[in-house]
DNA sequence: AGATCAATATGATAATTATCACACCCTAAT
DNA sequence: ATTAGGGTGTGATAATTATCATATTGATCT
């Protein structure tokens, strides 16, 4: 039975392995022929607050973000997520309901499994669920790490370390195309896009940064990070 | 083999709950033989952020904080919890060492396991491990949203969402005696003690609170609750 | 009892951030 | 091509919060 290794092609999916270590040949063919993948665009809602959850879904490639929406409108940046951070995780086995929404941040392919079937699964084999399990603990825990670290800092600061976040966590390079908009930046760190903007700023007239519209270039790390530790 | 009964004897404890809903009275009994019950004095540390991870436990009685220390020596506290909320499960499953400290806030009790015990019975029944899942997902589910709630706050708002957080959630009652500091509020709340402080002062002039120390009395709830909407 | 230290409290001032106003550019729609 | 709207950018001003200074109370230790 072969097969399975065909249905589930995508080389790097940590799903698959998560599900390759626990789960025999037979029960994954079963998954890989109900699997779906889904086309998003940069911009596109994937998942609606508030919705029933019956899908568990993980993004295989593509940015998106994690999101609320205060009473007042505004919307709140929990965090983003580059391919196989299990983001839909996080509410799927305590809540009926998403308590977050998700939404594109760059074009993405997410990949789609039933819930119940993947509770089945969980039903029936304990490793697989502890497997789940810890991927659940750890894309929380760097949530509220990722949160403290952002809340004990000034403006300069906060921008300085979303900064180092994608050249370093996302994109592991120093220059890359922002795929986010000032007002997202605004959104993630708690503060007003005009003082997102002007930080942006003062790192181009302090030639820490290069700034070509949405490119950035980090011209002087060791300042970034200096001021995302200090600032 | 009643004896599992009366060895755990805790009547409204939820691990137990979780226990006995999926492992048998046999196994039980290992569990509840192996159990141990640790009192901590009001500002005892619980447990260390960085320490290994060895001990699975759960809070009986009191009320505890966890907390992350700043490389400049400042608390963050990042919850509080009572009594059966699963405080130390966080990193739990997915760390090696603990991410962050434990300290009680409260004269408590906390009971505790083996982990590995905890960890064994985890990998041969998987409807254990998945209500634990789930617990863990409400647990840091919880404290997500409450750190966005104060977040999109400013300072009156966040006061006065601490203190009907006290009132509702932790003592269910509008008179209280504050279990913690006006520091800890602002090791909680991303704000300056004397800031605390003052907002305090502003509700007491404002007759929405009442002040005698440590002892709280909400005296104009409706307008407490309208400060932490929309101040 | 006296000394010491932390917590509470308040005021003055400085630093930080939000708000409002306006301009420019780019893109999408008509 | 023109218009409308959103993103970007900058400045002036108001609001919010931090910092520093100082006083008082209360608890703890000797």
């Amino acid at each position: 039975m072969d097969g399975a290794n065909v249905k589930c092609s995508c080389e790097k999916c940590q799903l698959k392995t998560l599900f390759f270590n626990h789960v025999s040949i037979d029960e994954l063919t079963d998954i890989c022929q109900i699997k779906e993948e889904r086309t998003y665009a940069k911009g596109d809602t994937i998942i609606h607050e508030g919705d029933i959850i019956n899908e568990f879904l993980y993004l295989k490639e593509g940015l998106v973000k994690l999101l609320k929406t205060t009473t007042t409108g505004k919307d709140q940046i929990i965090s983003f997520s580059k391919p196989f951070d299990f983001v839909s995780l996080l509410s799927v086995f305590s809540s009926e309901r998403y308590r977050y929404s998700v939404s594109a941040v760059d074009n993405s392919v997410v990949c789609i499994l039933d819930l119940r079937v993947v509770k089945n699964h969980a039903r029936q084999n304990a490793l697989f669920t502890m497997d789940l399990m810890s991927r659940i603990s750890e894309a929380t825990d760097k949530i509220v790490i990722e949160n403290l670290e952002i809340k004990r800092k000034y403006l300069k600061g906060r921008v300085a370390h979303v900064l180092l976040y994608f050249a370093n966590y996302i994109y592991e390079k120093d220059e890359f195309e922002l795929p986010v908009s000032r007002r997202e930046i605004a959104d993630y760190i708690g503060m007003t896009t005009e003082n997102v903007i002007r930080a942006l700023s003062t790192f181009r007239k302090d030639k820490i940064i290069k700034i070509y519209g949405k490119e950035i270039v980090i011209a002087d790390k060791s300042r970034l990070e200096n001021i995302s530790e200090f600032g």
